[in-house]
DNA sequence: AATGAATGAGGTTTCATTCAT
DNA sequence: GATGAATGAAACCTCATTCAT
């Protein structure tokens, strides 16, 4: 926010700069409520030169935000790559998650931001990217079902359904632990996974006694 | 919707009808989208009339949420009093929440608006609707732990964050159904419950042998 | 442009009261030239109420030139429709226009102002108006033609292209003689019917040798 | 349009360039709806460049005009000059005047274009041409008149107001035909000397009793 | 000979809100 | 108890034009 240097950068500096200062506001106070003559000023230009880098709000923003998303999946995606059992893609999932808020908690704001217009084309792209959070979800849900029940339709819907579940889950837990800060982010991960993960346990392997997969050894 | 007739009305009962056409409008397109000018339109009075009666746009908000997370509030709370037994409360107010959203999403809708403005009195009201319902599953848990760990600070805290998971998984899960629709909305609550009930109760009784508590295992 | 008073006025005043500054305004300076500000300025309001009433610039300046282009087509349809001899109502249009443009220069210069955004629908509406007129002159020269003639189609595309020059001629001269005004409407009119009017008779009257009218004299 | 070739070139040559690029967007668009941007874009070059050769829009406008306009009066003045018999001036010059329009109707495009700004200097530049035509026709119908008449202030006045409004015609005429194509530039010529001669010679000769070019009632 | 970076100034439009009756 | 008229403030966006290299 502190006003730059009034040195003449170069096009992509300055777009790197204009991206960073962007970012700074949209996530503390939300799209609609910045301007673009505040970024303007924040960064140390006139609107004219951003207009003419981005085009327009929604696409500045949507710049913003791939930055975030594509850091956010990247970051999930490769938790769960990197998961030897498929059984803990979750798990490592969910903790790559907080972890990420907990690295850049705009990111996050960017990324949830909740006075997006509702029609255009921003919201759009959040859709992608929630999307991408879900079938994280989905997936590793799926992966610990047998193939039979993978192919039903109505297996599918409730996944779905649960998956959306989670997420909310977890963007809600990420809010109130961004606004706490009472617990690390690592203990928030364990507390998120402690609470879904047997219910997603006991959904993915129905014929399996639950008692088994779940916790103590048979004595 | 329906412009009502333009009989001249009580005091009391102009309001009424405010509220009634501004929350059908805020449901429909929220907050930031629907302006005075329609909101007067609709009702078929004038704009000065509105102010005289409600103030701002905010005060008139908050006039239409308070109708809804009163009643919302109120049907769980008779949910979770009717349970006989403490361990079926959360079950009850999960059913009682989609239920409502099934009676209602209107007021659903503007309950959780995504489009509020970020600093205002509104969002404190939202807060506090959203607090009700957290308390309601904070102390659905909390019943079911022994006393002595109620009494600790840290298991407080993380009730906490795992209530707000919950009622978040709760959102987004009521917002997925009111979007797409492909089950009913006494199946979502099954699917919520099954969810997260698991992971509820081992947190609850983390002494109790998982197993036990969660569906018999086969003989 | 002398700001009119400050008093309130009826709704219907007020929108009288803008469209005579408007009006006034677009036909001094053209709709490019003139701004909403200006507008609103020069009759004593602010913009909001101007944009109130209606709606867009665009709009504002078609309700300016409805009147005008309405009144010009009254005007000739008026003069064209007296004529006992329908060979005279050529020339009761051309004066009837002259005599319009003669009372309400301004009206002119609205209706055929040159800056008007190429793809809208103000020139919509400016199309409109100029192909009355043009009816007016085709309509004239084909009842002077033979139902034969009036049948075929090459000789209809000929009396629209013919109408067009007209016209063409039509508003030179009418612009000519607005901006210089060395003789009066009156004899505007008789002039340019004494040039065009010869050629259109020849053309409705194809029995005549032509020979006589269009070139070389006979040995 | 085509982007041209990146090679170094020669002031000149750029110049040379730049014009005929400007000229064929101006051509295409008209001067207001064409923006200094796009034509630096299309010439590929920066805007500086373009500033740094012509000083400004207008400037540029109007060096793109004179070609065009040069070019119509000098193919005007050649035809008009080789008439042997005055009295077929006038005709050879409409004839040249569609022939020309034919063959470069981008140059008749930007030289009539209707989007001009009311008060600069490029409309007076556009005005000088005009008034070049203007003197064509009015040198053509003064050179059949007994010289006598040419002395008149009064008949050198009506002939100027003659020839505005056949420059008028020819130019809606002109444009009609380049909208609409329906016949061949050499027929749209033909039709309007037919129109406006026979008038046009009446004035020259007003001794000639004018029942015989109007068409002699049947005896 | 030419460029990339940058701007000043202004345009249309929208909205919550109040004045005077 | 209610209205029609009116506003202040600001938002997004565009364009011709120039500076510094």
């Amino acid at each position: 926010m502190a006003s730059p240097s009034r040195t003449r950068l170069s096009r992509e500096d300055r777009m790197e700069q204009t991206l960073d200062t962007a970012h700074s506001l949209f996530a503390e106070r939300g799209y609609a409520a910045v301007t673009m003559d505040e970024i303007a000023a924040a960064v140390g230009v006139t609107k004219p030169l951003i207009y003419n880098y981005f085009g327009n709000k929604e696409s500045l923003y949507i710049a913003c935000m791939e930055r975030s998303g594509d850091a956010l999946v990247e970051a999930i995606s490769l938790a769960v790559a990197d998961a030897a059992d498929p059984s803990q893609a979750f798990e490592r999932g969910v903790r790559a998650f907080f972890s990420f808020i907990d690295t850049d908690r705009a990111a996050w704001a960017v990324l949830f931001d909740e006075t997006l217009p509702h029609g255009g084309e921003v919201i759009e792209r959040v859709s992608y990217y929630r999307s991408q959070l879900l079938d994280f979800v989905a997936a590793s849900t799926l992966s610990r079902m047998p193939a039979k029940a993978r192919q039903s339709e109505s297996v599918r819907t409730e996944v779905e359904a649960v998956a959306t579940a989670v997420i909310g889950a977890a963007e809600a837990m990420g809010r109130w632990w961004l606004a706490g800060g009472s617990m690390t982010a690592s203990e928030a991960a364990e507390l998120l996974i402690s609470t879904v993960e047997p219910g997603l346990l006991a959904r993915s392997a129905p014929n399996t006694p639950k008692a088994v997969t779940e916790g103590d050894p048979p004595a």
